[in-house]
RNA sequence: GCGCGCUUAGCUCAGGGGUAGAGCGGCUGCUUUACACGCAGUUGGUCGGAGGUUCAAAUCCUUCAGCGCGCACCA
């Protein structure tokens, strides 16, 4: 054997390493087996996504599980693959293609041709992040790798929609969503990010009718909506303005509309607050969620004034139509203020809801969409509550049940092309929920399905379900899910209802929640901040390991982790100081691996080593039950440094 | 507004009733025959503020403040 050389070089072992392991087999999973089962399945990423220290720490940390797993001799199923991420994809082929100069929207291309660029895209760039992973060292069963959009898969995600549609808890509907105007699609709740935006409150006044020089001031930040109000409402208890409920006021905007057009009747609400602002409030019903409810209550009709790229339409009136509503605003106080009847502007601040990933504000919008009302959520919430599944940190289990205790049907219907297609037929009059289509002159519903209504089925739709496969007898319910509490409605919370309605049975028995990455000044990690390091130089730089150990080192359970190179740098050293031990051993001469260690001469040394040994086996027994991470690496770091090397070498190269 | 979390050495974080800890940094030495990705030393903190419980509080309770996050139909 030559000898070690007196630094370790990861970029000459990883890889060879690695193709051996997987060479070998040593990461396929056998169903057969009689060993105890773990399972773990990957958090998807996105099938055209790039590896970033999120992905690291998640996947180090399941491969730890995995691999400790291994060693305690059970039978382990990592099961990895990736999501098509529906719109996020189609964005970033949509982005892409403009930016060639292709198109100047998708329509240019029509929905089969764009589908084909999409798929181009994910052949192209769809193996990175996987060679990713392989890189970083994931233990996965690669041989099982699978993909959303799977022609498997596919099927499993149209059945449970027929299924479901069945049981009647998927209906279409009439309904005021979050919409995106750029992606020109309907979302959930869950993808709208409420953001604080500093804008203006404009307080304008509206002349009662029938009652002379009586006035009405009402506040507001959208000006612009005020062509689509259909009432004035103000608390049936308020003493102010009780007596004028059943009267009509005059709707300033459109100013050229006829009065009679503009005549709006003012209601009593409760939803109305008698200290806020003034306590007259505008009523959109087409425009608001609060103001559509008002509109039911009170049976007013809903005038739209933004179109579905969110410019206003020719309702908004002569001045506004065809504006940007963020331009319309302005264009419509100016227009408050010719009129007269602008009273005050003053500079207000409000929380406004933004589209997760076309990070402009959502244009709450009525539309035909489908709903989906739950399924299994009583047991799904129960499971947690008593403890049956266990989040790790605990204080996660409050935030899932608060979200459980106040579901809102879920808006899975997604006006995109790139994605699980409805499987709804339609026509003339007739509609049809099933898999295939009726036969001749049917068309399908052109909508898809909101990316997560196939990746809450992950857990099982990746073993063969619905057929009984015997990987699902097998590692079904899996063992842990290791992933971010930032999608704990989006996915995990959705898996477990989707576990409970068709397998009978709960997906996952432990959920550990990672904390988020950010860099040194606490900053979420962005490409656009350009603070996101890309792990492949790390690996490149440090090593596999010296980058899996650095982070595992500052990742405490459950608390945000600031990322600093310096820690990497450390698990770097961890590894030469390993190598190094191991160096040195080889110096002393042959060892005989037959050996039988209780035969073995001792010495207070040694048996202090063992000692320490032994309580640092029970130390770490503890601290994976309570999935400490950080504190593993540091009981490691400090039994190899301090006791193995410095103590133990050291007190051997005294004695010779 | 409601809820959650964080605040401990210059930095990043452990600790969770009984003498304040680690790594990094700083400083001082080391071409010591495993490792300078190292070794030997050393510096450094009224544990966010104020009250309380206790023989004893960084730790438990109350309250305040700052920061972060989640939820929420005050325009």
């Amino acid at each position: 054997m030559p000898e070690l050389a007196p630094a370790y070089d990861p970029s000459k072992v990883e890889d060879r390493l690695y193709r051996q392991w997987t060479e070998r087999g040593d990461y396929q999973a056998n169903p057969a087996s009689a060993q105890p089962a773990f399972s773990i399945v990957i958090p998807p990423p996105n099938v055209t996504g790039i590896l970033t220290l999120g992905h690291v720490l998640n996947n180090t940390i399941q491969d730890i599980l995995a691999r400790r797993a291994r060693l305690l001799g059970q039978e382990v199923l990592w099961l990895p693959g990736t999501d098509h991420a529906g719109i996020a994809t189609q964005t970033v082929v949509e982005r892409a293609l403009k930016k060639e100069g292709k198109i100047k929207h998708r329509d240019d291309l029509g929905r089969e041709e764009f589908l084909k660029q999409v798929w181009q895209w994910k052949e192209k760039h769809g193996g990175i992040i996987i060679q990713q992973l392989k890189k970083l060292g994931a233990s996965c069963d690669w041989s099982r790798e699978r993909f959303t959009m799977d022609p498997a898969y596919s099927a499993c995600v149209q059945q449970v929609f027929v299924d479901l549609h069945k049981k009647g808890l998927i209906y279409r509907g009439r309904r005021m969503v979050n919409w995106c105007p750029v992606s020109r699609t309907a979302l959930s709740d869950e993808e709208v990010i409420m953001k604080e935006q500093r804008g203006h409150l404009w307080h304008f006044r509206v002349a009662v009718q029938g009652e002379k020089d009586r006035f009405l001031t009402i506040a507001t930040t959208r000006p612009e909506t005020i062509p689509g109000d259909t009432a004035i409402a103000v608390h049936p208890k308020d003493p102010r303005y009780a007596s004028l409920i059943g009267k009509f006021a005059l709707r300033p905007l459109p100013p050229e509309q006829p009065e009679s057009l503009r005549r709006i009747p003012i209601v009593g609400d409760e939803h109305v607050e008698m200290e806020f602002g003034t306590g007259v409030l505008k009523v959109t019903p087409a425009h608001d969620p609060a103001d559509f409810a008002i509109g039911q209550r009170h049976q007013l009709p809903a005038i739209e004034v933004i179109d579905e790229s969110g410019h206003m339409n020719a309702a908004a009136g002569e001045k506004l139509a065809g504006l940007d509503r963020i331009k319309a605003r302005a264009t419509a106080a100016e227009q408050l203020q010719e009129l007269g009847c602008l009273e005050k502007e003053e500079a207000y601040t409000n929380q406004v809801g933004y589209s997760e990933r076309a990070d402009v504000p959502v244009e709450p919008r009525l539309s035909e969409q489908w709903f989906l009302k739950y399924p299994s959520a009583e047991k799904s919430r129960e499971v947690i509550a008593s403890g049956k599944m266990r989040f790790f940190p605990d204080r996660w289990t409050k935030v899932y049940d608060h979200w459980m205790g106040n579901l809102q049907d879920w808006c899975i219907s997604r006006q995109l092309w790139w994605g699980h297609r409805i499987p709804v037929w339609y026509r003339a009059k007739e509609i049809r929920c099933q898999v295939d289509s009726p036969g001749e002159g049917w068309t399908q519903d052109p909508d898809v399905l909101d990316t997560w209504f196939s990746s809450w089925l992950w857990p099982f739709a990746t073993m063969g379900w619905p057929a009984k496969t015997p990987e699902l007898k097998k590692f079904y319910p899996t063992t842990d899910l290791v992933t971010g509490p930032d999608i704990i409605f989006f996915w995990v919370a959705r898996m477990i209802m989707a576990g409970f309605e068709y397998m009978g049975e709960l997906p996952f028995r432990n959920v550990y929640f990672t904390g988020l990455i950010r860099d040194a000044k606490g900053r979420k990690l962005s490409k656009s901040l350009g603070n996101s390091p890309d792990p492949l130089d790390l690996i490149s730089k440090y090593g596999a390991d010296g980058l899996r150990f650095g982070l595992l080192r500052i990742a405490p359970q459950g608390v945000d982790i600031r990322y600093d190179e310096k820690q990497i740098e450390e698990g770097r050293n961890f590894a030469n100081k390993l190598w190094n031990a191991c160096r040195f051993r080889q110096q002393q001469g042959p060892c005989d691996s037959q050996a039988d260690p209780t035969k073995h001469p001792r010495t207070p040394f040694s048996d202090h080593l063992l000692a320490e040994l032994d309580a640092l086996e029970k130390e770490l027994e503890k601290m994976y039950a309570n999935y400490e991470f950080s504190q593993i690496a540091q009981a490691l770091y400090g039994f190899v440094w301090d006791e193995f090397c410095a103590r133990f070498i050291e007190t051997a190269k005294a004695s010779g």
